[in-house]
DNA sequence: TTGTACGCGTTATCAG
DNA sequence: CTGATAACGCGTACAA
């Protein structure tokens, strides 16, 4: 049995391997119908399939987009993912993803082995805001940021509206005369975008003056955390106050202590926060939360790639994705 | 700025290409130190690095190993993913990633693609128990399948214990002589896995004469849903009942009904069920509930892929990886 | 309309 | 220890 290339199938069909060639690449407008139906028919009995490799090495097109996520075991990392890929499976390209597992070194790593791998392009969720290993693929290979914004305002990236998804929030709640407001959040300090999320809602508290606390919280599942949590609810029961969360765990979690204090929502108590898992439809009352649209995320930076490698839009831009409000009945 | 090359790092380091590639490969053996000193030293001044395709198309070893999930916007292919690339990383691996959307067509047209990469492996978490393409692809390329089994038992497998884990649950259940089980579940016919999950609490319950009923439920969202749930739950309190969710959003959606009713956990009535997302330490009281070590299904089958590439292991076998009972307050 | 011949960047076989 | 040289499988001027 001699493997099967394009010679052998030009053999076969009594042709030369220019002639199949043009045929595998639809060069028809020169070919009598003849051949191409000779080359058709044999092509399907071999079942022949060309080599991918052979032709990237000739035509420096290798249909591969590099995907450099920082935690694909993460839902966000995941959905972004799946937007691009949606996007790029109707353009025929595939998606090579790498994962960073949120380590700087690793990312370092995935980015030097995408590389050598002939790319038309890159999506990076990136774990810093510049690098030298950025600044060299971006220079050298259309590349698109996700997620997290960079130092250098050339490089194309979309994000998500962090500011203005919890500033809307903050409006909502001060349209419903809320005295106070209560932030439960993650560690503040080390995200941007945490960051944002308590700048836009305490942008609007103030404006509005409303009296605004922030609680940071680390060890969810320490005793400790919670009893903390229940005491503050206790005490902010019945004082107009609404409690806002910047992740769907904390969400459910002070769902859970509010239920379990006895308040009722959203009469002693207002809640609201980001939802993740899509979930917040499900509970009693329905929980006025944000969703943010990963997904959207991910196919807009696949656009915007595709646009680059094509020469469609070369303009360095930053695209902001809309978070959604599901505004029901917990505010 | 003629392309850098092979040939280009060996005219300017005034060797060989050949030499230049046996350094590349490692084969210092015969090679006098300053050569390889004076090849390290322009590899390092010319940043070169060898072009991929050009290696795989000589080697046929292209690094590539294909991954082909169900729904990679889902928590469950997403660490899938995850766990492999751990492995892959380890070994120097790549891993492309398709998603089949959950939609057998596209199952079909990813795998495809994937035959013409030159993969050196293939990962599948299938969408049937069969099909012409697994049969062409699992025979030429070493394929390991994910997640679901097939029809053909010589292809290597790696599972989840879905039977065993609500089997354990349900033991656990007539050790603290519950009357009555109730399973909480989506449809259950239309996968293997929900029957089998379905099977091993059951078995445990009619082995101890314990009354099991299935409720299937299927638009969450809506009014009457809950509403039928409700019901269920006033009924089935102080009855000496536990109620089992095959997922982790029935499971939040019964904490919150079994709350709203006024019912006291594990007192009244007894809750477990499926977590997906890890929240169930965070309630109160802190639910019993399975989880299952998906990451751990993505790496055990990068490892028997890997094995299969290198011939260590050839058997046909099937993994089946223990789920982790979490043994809290709520039953 | 089709075929010839060369090159893409690398590895491998063989001499030397 | 090192260097020619021939593949690998394909695309494409150029020639016919």
């Amino acid at each position: 049995m001699t493997k099967l290339t394009i010679g052998e199938v030009a053999k076969q069909a009594g042709v030369s391997k220019s002639t199949i060639s043009r045929y595998l690449n639809g060069n028809f407008k020169k070919m009598s119908p003849v051949t191409r139906q000779k080359i058709e028919k044999t092509i399907k009995e071999l079942d022949y399939h060309p080599n991918r490799q052979a032709q990237t090495l000739k035509t420096k097109k290798s249909g591969l987009i590099g995907f450099v996520v920082a935690d694909m075991a993460n839902m966000y990392s995941s959905r972004l993912i799946s937007g691009a890929s949606k996007v790029a499976r109707e353009h025929n390209y595939q998606v090579l993803t790498m994962d960073s597992v949120n380590d700087i070194e690793l990312e370092h790593d995935s980015l030097l082995k995408l590389r050598d791998q002939a790319l038309e392009g890159l999506i990076i969720q990136p774990m810093s805001r510049n690098s030298q290993v950025y600044e060299e693929l971006a220079s050298t290979i259309p590349t698109v940021f996700v997620d997290r914004v960079t130092d250098n305002k050339q490089w194309p990236g979309v994000v998500v509206d962090n500011f203005d998804a919890t500033h809307q929030i903050g409006e909502l709640i001060a349209s419903h005369h809320y005295k106070n407001v209560i932030m439960v959040s993650e560690p503040v300090s080390v995200s941007q975008a945490r960051l944002n999320r308590v700048n836009g809602l305490k942008a609007v508290a103030d404006a509005n003056s409303i009296n605004f606390e922030l609680v940071e919280v680390d060890e969810l599942q320490h005793e400790s955390t919670r009893g903390q949590l229940v005491n503050k609810i206790k005490k902010a029961t019945g004082t107009r106050a609404a409690v806002f969360t910047s992740n769907s765990r904390l969400l459910m979690l002070m769902l859970q202590i509010i239920e379990e204090v006895g308040a009722e929502i959203p009469t002693d108590i207002g809640l609201s926060g980001y939802d993740d898992w899509n979930w917040t439809s499900l509970t009693n009352p329905p929980l006025t939360s944000i969703e943010q649209d990963t997904l959207s995320v991910g196919t807009e930076a696949m656009k915007t790639l595709i646009d680059r490698i094509s020469h469609t839009n070369d303009e360095p831009n930053l695209k902001v994705i809309r978070s959604q409000i599901n505004i029901r009945k917990s505010i």
